[in-house]
DNA sequence: AATGAATGAGAATTCATTCAT
DNA sequence: AATGAATGAATTCTCATTCAT
């Protein structure tokens, strides 16, 4: 059990490199199965086929980056600073697994048959902490009573996703974690930086 | 001339519909010829290749909606109101062309070779739109200044296009646009509503 | 179109070759490929796929054979003779198309999903040949009133079938057509000569 | 030993089953060892390979299938009777064990490396009694001197094969030995039953 | 004797692209 | 300009068989 449980990790990790390099359609099976160093076959006693061995990929990392970011919550106290660290974190590890936030962000993240499949269950682990920490928020006054936490989330992981697509995009050439602080500014206040003045704050926006 | 323009567009239109059903791996040339009424050879005739067809759809699009958000900012005045204005658009355009907006946002917004496509660039148009209105909104002092425009850009780009994916993903089941009026508040107040704590806001949630 | 009908019999003259040779499992659509002269893709141009040419087979051979089969019959009255010379083409035409012979005797012939297939249905005019002409028969009272002639079709074609079977399974060493004579009388009469006892034939045999 | 044989007999008997629903090609030694609740390797200890446990099944069964036919001839006098009995016996084993017709009837029956095998010889005893019925009805008088007894053999086991083979591709969804008086007729008068004409019989019809 | 994990050869099929007409 | 027949490369997956334990 504990030799499959490895054989089965290693081949997980060579999927990650390899279909974070070239993508699901450009990846072989024959050249995951050979930085695996094992025969082509044999991935197919682990895996039913190429589709379920890389919707197995996020199970392991998912898992891997819930405990991680609990970890980084400990000693912590006040759902704003676990914001900031949420949003510290998320950027710090796509940047330090940049194979793995390639297949997320830029294949599994916008594919319906992903989203039907088990393992993207795996993830919600993730986003129900997001929700969590923002219900937290609400209860401690932070976020005002009545504001839909679930267009919060959207607003936090939209957000998000998209800088580090960006930065996907624009071949990781810069330091992903560096605008953390901002971010969290922005995602706590908006765009909308009027101070002295706050009536409007909240309120005079809407557009109603 | 005209007859080469009007056969184009005609492989255009069939384009969109097919790509956006299947994807771009998905679909076949010989099924965009059928449903364009030509041979398949004929497409050659007006794209380099497939991807090249692939990547002419935006142009189109992505003029017509730069046209009309124009048309809809007409007698608007104010940085406030012209974004939950672009807010709404957004939403509405995508959820009156799903074959377009799955195209674009499941497949070219993530993809690296669109990227570097010239076709691209006539996406810029509208990003470039986006940003001018927040810097008109910063000399209007809506946005503090000293504010990273780019970030605030990533920050309404990146909750827009979660929205429309997420909708697209749950197969374009609800209204798109209902929560409009509540997206453009928190993107303009953030998640963070204390009200009546005006020191607080813009400041208090820097995290350093 | 004459083109086409020619590429399409070339290569369902090499399907039949090599069909023939290897059966269906053992034969590759490259070898028959590369026996009609054209490119492994240019198959799939005209045949759905291997079993589809594979069962396109008997279609153009049946009709031949039922074509040359009416053109013995020429001159020929009596339904008597007919089934004798219904049995010597049979196995003269067997023994000259051998490669469809082992075709349609040792894979069509036992095979579920061919019985399924549209082309078996152009088995059925031979068939159906052979049943008129056993109507032929017992209208000329050569065949008793009240006999099963699907009964005695099933005689008839069980009995060439497994002569011709016998004799691919054996090599095709010898003269398939040469016991044509015998064959005739033993279906017209049966392994019950017993002459000189006219009560019994047909009657003392009865086991009931 | 007993213990080996039992494991034997085990494994034959998934063999027959798995064979007889999907034929050689589509079944797994996997599946064959599941049902037979071995491990896959387990199989090789017993048989050499899939086709040698393949072509050891009708060893058992023809060897059954013989003992209970000769215990069918017990107390019956008369070569025309037992014809007869070996009729109905042959259907009745067949309706009664169809998963063996399949193999039998649709596979090896038409298999060159079956007639190759040594398996093959198993079947010979049944064919060798009935050449020795054959015989038996000559000596009797109810077969004409002269008569070519193999020629014979071919008429009546082509007949029933062919009887069979047919209701198992028509799903064996009727009475297989219903017709059995029916075909015993036919096989000892042939299809020919003209009544009254003594001299026409056996020879008449022959068509020197 | 029994296991079952590992192997790796082998083949059908798809489809973007070309080019002669 | 338009056609559409021909191409052929490229890849997933199966499964009988082996062999170390």
């Amino acid at each position: 059990m504990t030799h499959k449980a490895l054989r089965k990790e290693e081949i997980i990790r060579a999927g990650i490199e390899v279909f974070g390099r070239n993508g699901f359609q450009n990846s072989s099976i024959s050249e995951i199965a050979q930085k695996a160093n094992v025969a082509e076959g044999t991935i197919y006693q682990y895996f039913k086929n190429k589709e379920d061995l890389f919707f197995s990929i996020p199970e392991e990392r998912s898992k891997e980056f819930c405990k991680q970011l609990d970890l980084h919550f400990q000693g912590i106290t006040g759902s704003v600073n676990k914001i900031g660290k949420l949003v510290w974190y998320y950027l710090y590890f796509f940047q330090t697994n940049p194979d793995y936030a390639r297949t997320l962000m830029l294949e599994m993240r916008v594919s319906k048959s992903f989203l039907k499949s088990t393992t993207c269950g795996s993830l919600k682990e993730f986003t129900d902490k997001v929700l969590g920490l923002l219900q937290e928020a609400q209860e401690e006054g932070v976020i005002r009573k009545g504001a839909d936490l679930y267009l919060c989330r959207q607003l936090v992981l939209g957000f998000l996703e998209h800088v580090v697509t960006r930065w996907l995009l624009k071949e990781e050439k810069y330091d992903l974690a560096a605008d953390h602080k901002e971010i969290t500014d922005l995602i706590m206040n908006g765009i909308f930086h009027v101070r002295g003045r706050p009536g409007l704050v909240g309120e005079g926006t809407s557009l109603s």
